[in-house]
DNA sequence: AATCCTATGTCAGATTATCTAACATGAATG
DNA sequence: CATTCATGTTAGATAATCTGACATAGGATT
């Protein structure tokens, strides 16, 4: 078994991850229910969670203190948009799906320091 | 953090153990009475284990695959008696407390055959 | 100011997972 | 054949987790 399964492995019930990532178990949740993590299931139906996973609840963690959105940081993890989205910044912010998916806090692209995230950081959620 | 804390730290259920050990909840709890292993319990007094824990089990799979028994797996595991033992090899096997340990399977040191430990695993259990 | 949205808290009722304790058993031993 | 060891199995209790609903604080919107 190489490291990627390894990784990708599931092992931890919800509570050790609430210890591990000191996020509530409704927070989680919540975070499963926007498609941030998608944990396996026993075959009674509760949740089990991979380092992957454990992982990525820490880098979620990481970005809400910082002030991004579920939107956003959904944007940043699920998929390989990183590089993506960068690409488009400095030249074209119009984009119309980029916009929609982020339309409570970028609707005024231009007007930063008076959406939710606050200055410096914006550049954070795009710049790699 | 560092990997000694990483391995000691408490982070499975039994069930997980169960798939990754292939052993039954009654085996590893049994394991944990004959104090091959000693997990922690979480408020509620479930179990929880740890890589070592883990790691211990599958090496108690292996020695009982071997045919050595639960208090010669307690003399390779729980303490460090491995080299404590092998020095004593060739010398004098009477020495009472080793004798009184593994009496079972041992009362009749000369007779090697006559034990449930097969031919050449005597050795396994007794060098290093 | 009134409203809306987002992220989270909290609660209830149901279900799953695990616990201990007891009894059962096949294989090996004496 | 009686015993011991390692394990199976079962029952009843308790802990952990699940979903779904309603509550709410703080920003953003109108």
């Amino acid at each position: 078994m190489n490291d990627k399964d390894r990784r990708s492995m599931p092992l931890f019930s919800i509570g050790i991850v609430m210890k591990l990532t000191e996020l509530t178990a409704r927070q989680i949740r919540y975070y499963e229910e926007n498609e941030l993590i998608t944990p396996e299931r026993t075959s009674g139906n509760q949740r089990l969670f991979s380092f992957n996973d454990v992982d990525k609840l820490l880098e979620i963690k990481n970005l809400l203190d910082k002030g991004i959105n579920m939107a956003g940081i959904k944007l940043l993890l699920t998929k390989e948009i990183k590089s993506e989205v960068s690409k488009r910044v400095g030249s074209d912010l119009s984009d119309e799906e980029l916009r929609s998916i982020l339309r409570n806090e970028l609707k005024d692209a231009g007007r930063f320091g008076r959406t939710s995230l606050r200055q410096g950081e914006l550049s954070r959620f795009f710049v790699k």
